[in-house]
DNA sequence: TATGAATGAGTCTTCATTCAT
DNA sequence: CATGAATGAAGACTCATTCAT
């Protein structure tokens, strides 16, 4: 799993952790990682320093060091085992039916979406800030990694299914995945905010499929 | 005009320069907000030091010291001068025309924010990070001071026009503007991503104008 | 003893070293204090910069920091560790004696200042820069925490000691204290000067208790 | 008076000032000089910023130094025409009755000093702070201009005057100076602590006049 | 394995000083 | 005569990183 440690073990002085513990109950790098992903997820990854992770975990900051070197190598372990896999559930969720009509298949990478900000909450907030603006670290996760295998074939997708008259021919094949993206995540980043205007604690995520699932269906019109 | 000078006179004792020439040609005070909006953009308000904004000025870091006092004296005076305009020209299109029918009013708002976005490329990836993101340096500002005057006001009145019938019972009216949004800052602040994903320089914030438009009269389903 | 540090400890979330060892040969944070104290003696505290202290202590500014966080903290560890001692002792000189004479008690915190200065020589040049003086960063301490317990107790027995003929009714009670203060921490902050001017190097403490005690008892006039 | 302005006017670039004014009224070059002053008085005169002078005579400090070059001219000019006059009528009080018994010249010294600091209420501060401390700014002063013309005469003079029997032989010649300095500057600098340990804002230096004189006639001791 | 000790590099901020006007 | 503009030098403090134990 620390495959830099393993590759570069004994050449680099840079990189020092050997003989990694792998099974000694509460795992310590687990706890770190943990640590590490919620100081990402509350001042983002750039602005996290080390010494923040080492006090989220309770140790020092000398410790983080000694299991991931430097604040790249403990970045590269929480994108590999956190957040990649949830990354890819998402995208499982848009791949997992390739012969369903289409109107379905969006239909369910939205209710994907969702599916996962229910089981991590912290989705939307670290979404936002480290792939959707400019400079995030994790963009380049999206446009090497996430998207390339998407995004132009589900473009062809809907402009076939546009031609075939199946689909509104107005909209833009290559924007209406990020619409997607646009009305999940990005509102459900903002649930504090609605919650604090609206003095409502009841508006959640179910609020927010159901409202995207409304607006691809039928936009602003009256249902037929 | 002098607001940020006099927000911070009563706090910090140093000399700050007042009564500033306004007219002795290349204002340097403007190019250091330039240099500083840039900056802001281009890797966060939090992350920009004030040597970043220097040498984007090719001036000394005490320079900046000597206009604006601080990091904070910067960022305000960067607020109120640069982006406050801009903020409150986007919500004027909102409420613009407070006579007309709430369909042409959301039009309006779309086309306002593009209208902002082209005359500012700068935005979209402002908002995003320092508004849409949690943690970021204007959330309050929309929370505080352009929200309150539109949120409730505006879901009161998309209620309205469900209950009579002239909008899609089903959508949820607190999440309504944030989708409209989520149809035109989020994408447009992707747009390097799509352009670098679909090898195509064309795609601009016209295209997005247009798609959410279109997704917004009538969704996924085909025109009348 | 380990009073600074948790003084500190509420109001900064630095790191700092607890629990030091007490016995591990060349103990570095005493030498610090060392270092410290020379530096306030030489130049006055506030005065002292963080650099002067590490490279007394042949050190980088940046240890001065891991041990003490800043110049305030480092000031407090002084204080409790080094001063406080010293002014202690100098203190109960004055009321180690409660039920001697007045005379007797007044003549052991002449002697009390001395043996101090004798033990400390550092003590007057501090006592004048940083107590006496207008502005010293020890005043408070004296006004606070040393004058309280002694000043109005001692000025009430020297009136009644007037009052029962037995001490010179002239005197100030609210006086005499500082007097003695002024017959031997002041001149002993000159030491250097009366040396040098006449080219003495013999002139000590000692004189300096022997001519105070001398005044005291009869002032300028002979002997009975 | 500005010695060294005019001396090395026009030759380096590093003293600006020619022509000063010399009657235009309100003499701003005066007003820097008390605000100089009292800047000393209030923080001491290595502590003194050429900005704090520039505030307190609401100049700016490029006025500061257009007038006095740096801190060294500015601290120069103080001493000359703000303090010297001062410190030579104290000495003065001494020297002035070359023929008096010595007794009646030591009580006319403590109520020359006296009558400076009933004149000048920054006297006492200023002169613990810059001359009795070590490292005091002034304290070169005393040794090189004020005390040789004095210490050495009186010393000897106190110690003919005790061979004579005219004097407690006890005292030593060369502290019997600094004593009356000790009772009398130095308590008077302490004024604000007795005040606020007695709450007793009557206590001043007549008081210390007074208990001086009281202490030198004849120490604790009842009167004849 | 884990950490306390120690440091170098970097950031903001302050201040005296210079210069053109 | 006086000042606004501008800067270099210096200081405090932070932080990741190294190393001996």
């Amino acid at each position: 799993m620390d495959a830099p440690a393993t590759a570069s073990a004994g050449s680099t002085p840079t990189r020092r952790p050997r003989g990694r513990p792998q099974g000694d109950g509460p795992d310590l790098r687990q706890q770190l990682l943990d640590a590490a992903l919620g100081c990402y997820v509350d001042r983002g990854i750039a602005a996290t320093r080390l010494r923040d992770v080492a006090a989220g975990a309770s140790v020092t900051p000398a410790l983080v060091h000694y299991y991931f070197a430097d604040a790249a190598g403990l970045r590269e372990a929480v994108i590999a085992e956190r957040l990649m896999p949830v990354f890819e559930q998402v995208r499982d969720s848009l791949l997992g039916l390739p012969d369903a009509p289409l109107r379905q298949v969006l239909g369910g990478f939205v209710d994907g979406i969702c599916d996962q900000v229910r089981a991590h909450p912290w989705l939307p907030a670290l979404w936002i800030r480290e792939v959707a603006s400019e400079g995030g670290d994790l963009r380049d996760l999206l446009v090497t990694r996430l998207a390339p295998q998407i995004a132009t074939v589900m473009a062809a997708r809907v402009a076939a299914e546009q031609q075939a008259g199946r689909l509104n021919p107005d909209l833009d094949p290559r924007l209406l995945m990020v619409s997607l993206v646009g009305l999940t995540l990005f509102p459900a980043s903002g649930i504090p905010i609605w919650r604090q205007l609206f003095a409502d604690d009841g508006l959640g995520i179910e609020h927010i499929r159901h409202h995207a699932h409304t607006l691809l269906a039928r936009g602003l019109e009256l249902p037929a």
